[in-house]
RNA sequence: CGAGGAGUAGCGCAGUUUGGUAGCGCGCUUGGUUCGGGACCAAGAGGUCGUGGGUUCAAAUCCCGUCUCCUCGACCA
């Protein structure tokens, strides 16, 4: 027990120290080491395997959506990233430039992708000639770098992980729809592969991605009340159309650009499921994504017939399609027990000698730490358990957020609302200033617009409101 | 870049005030006993104390320089 206590002590008080507690949890459940570079992320197996789950989850989505994956390169001419002025402005403070290679300077500087707007729109604009081409929509899952001041494993490293997707339409309607649907697609991932409640919005003209038209995101509450953007989608308008001669030929034989979108999710969700999730003990892994939805620990595992059950149970719960492992290691089962619930497996199986006579297993739910008695070998009993976590995991999360946006009409409310650990619901004018003031004022940043404009006057200079917004303070 | 803090074994730290044999816990290796909430016994392996210089008979410890990392701010998926 005074061991356990150590132990425990390890990770920071998820209360008091939150941001070293996410720190220590993904260390020390070895989902992310640091790399030798300052602010990148080494992605261990326990952690990639998470992001495995997303990929595949996500790829469904797509392809049901329409969508195909493509490739496209890492290094991009600088002159591409000069071609839509907002865009090169964006980003030239965060881009790695290559200037060597091949043991000389390079005649054009080769910008590392911090995004592939520009070299997808180079490409697109050879490949759509007719109204029949359109609309192209690709995706491509890929690292990008985007050189950041302060980094955090997943939630903001150099390098990240992510995928992309680029549509171009015949006319702007249509690109904007499909902004939208991309937006409902990640909020729908969001909560039933993540088990995440996520509000989303279009972006104030502040927040937007540098070159588009309209930025839509999804933000979500982390455990001390700040926001994480954990999805965007953006529609571009013809910017890059225009800007990398993305043109077809209508139906009407006139030339015309194309209308182009994006969107993207990052291994930040994976950041975003962590502190959404966990708790003192450490990690709760949603159990659509959790690389191990059970674990099985034997009990007096050198028993005649112990291991030999454990076995059993394992395959027969595979073959039902679960993912699970027996820990047939050496440690004791406490150790054993500890240890799994800080990695965040869902679902625990405890087999013993007692157990196998009573044909029974005891079954620990990580999200509640309750246990419950299943008939030994029953995985329908573990797959409804699974799916009750899972909904039982999103409902508890969005319960904490709803109860957790607040309504504000002064700048005093709202700053005792964020610092109060809460969303602020609240009017705007959609004047710069004020939003900037509200920044300085309290830290907080607008996150999203709400669709229910419904708040009358604006939270700063009290003229009448154009838009209510979500404001909070943000990672 | 502004403000704080830290560099000693794989990890977490003590030792520095007052210079004198390099320590502790966890982890690791081997063997044995254990196993229903981080077990126990025994025997081991592992460190030019971030780095460069200086003072001294003697430096982890004192002096000067330098590098790196972490936390908090300004920028961001």
């Amino acid at each position: 027990m005074a061991k356990n206590e150590q132990f425990v002590s390890q990770i920071a008080d998820i209360e008091t120290d939150f941001p070293q507690w996410y720190t220590d949890v993904v260390l020390k459940t070895k989902l992310v080491d640091y790399g030798p570079v300052k602010g990148t992320m080494v992605i261990r197996p326990y952690g990639y395997a998470i992001w495995e789950n997303i990929q595949r989850e996500m790829d469904a989505r797509f392809k049901a959506a329409g969508v195909e994956n493509a490739y496209f390169p890492l290094l991009i001419p600088m002159s591409f990233m000069t071609k839509e002025a907002e865009h090169v402005e964006g980003f030239a403070p965060e881009v790695a430039v290559v200037t060597h290679a091949g043991g000389g300077k390079l005649e054009e500087p080769l910008v590392v992708r911090p995004t592939s707007e520009t070299i997808i729109g180079h490409m697109y604009g050879k490949w759509v000639e007719s109204w029949r081409d359109l609309p192209l929509r690709l995706n491509q899952w890929c690292n990008v770098m985007r050189w950041e001041k302060t980094t955090r494993p997943f939630l903001r490293t150099s390098e990240f992980l992510w995928q992309e997707g680029h549509s171009v339409y015949a006319t702007g309607e249509e690109a904007e729809e499909e902004t939208l649907k991309m937006l409902a697609l990640y909020e729908d991932f969001s909560k039933n592969v993540l088990c995440m409640p996520v509000l989303t919005g279009r972006k104030t003209e502040k927040e937007k991605f540098a070159g588009a038209v309209a930025t839509y995101g999804m933000e979500a509450m982390m455990h001390d009340g700040k926001s994480l953007q954990s999805g965007t989608t953006h529609y571009m308008g013809q910017n890059f159309a225009k800007a990398f001669g993305v043109q077809f030929t209508d139906k009407d034989g006139a030339l015309k650009y194309g209308y182009t979108m994006s969107y993207g999710v990052s291994t930040r969700l994976i950041g975003a499921v962590i502190m959404t999730h966990g708790d003192a003990r450490g990690l709760i892994l949603p159990p659509p994504v959790a690389p191990l939805q059970v674990v099985i620990v034997p009990i007096a595992q050198k028993k005649e017939g112990v291991l030999d059950a454990t076995h059993v149970l394992e395959r027969t719960l595979r073959e039902a399609g679960i993912r699970v492992k027996t820990d047939d290691s050496d440690n004791s089962p406490g150790w054993k027990f500890n240890e799994w619930e800080m990695k965040g497996v869902p679902v625990r199986i405890e087999l013993g000698p007692r157990d196998i006579e009573g044909g029974k297993m005891l079954a620990f739910r990580r999200d509640t730490c309750e246990k419950t008695e299943l008939a030994l070998g029953d995985a329908e009993a573990v797959k409804a358990l699974l799916s009750d976590i899972s909904s039982a995991m999103y409902e508890r999360a969005l319960a904490r957020m709803r109860e957790r946006i607040v309504p504000a009409s002064t700048l005093e409310e709202l700053l005792s609302g964020v610092n109060g650990g809460n969303f602020v619901r609240a009017g705007w004018c959609g004047e710069r200033a004020c939003e900037d003031r509200v920044k300085e004022f309290a830290q907080a940043t607008a996150r999203v617009m709400d669709g229910n404009n419904d708040m009358p006057v604006c939270v700063c200079c009290g003229k009448k409101a154009q838009h209510t917004v979500f404001f909070a303070r943000a990672y």
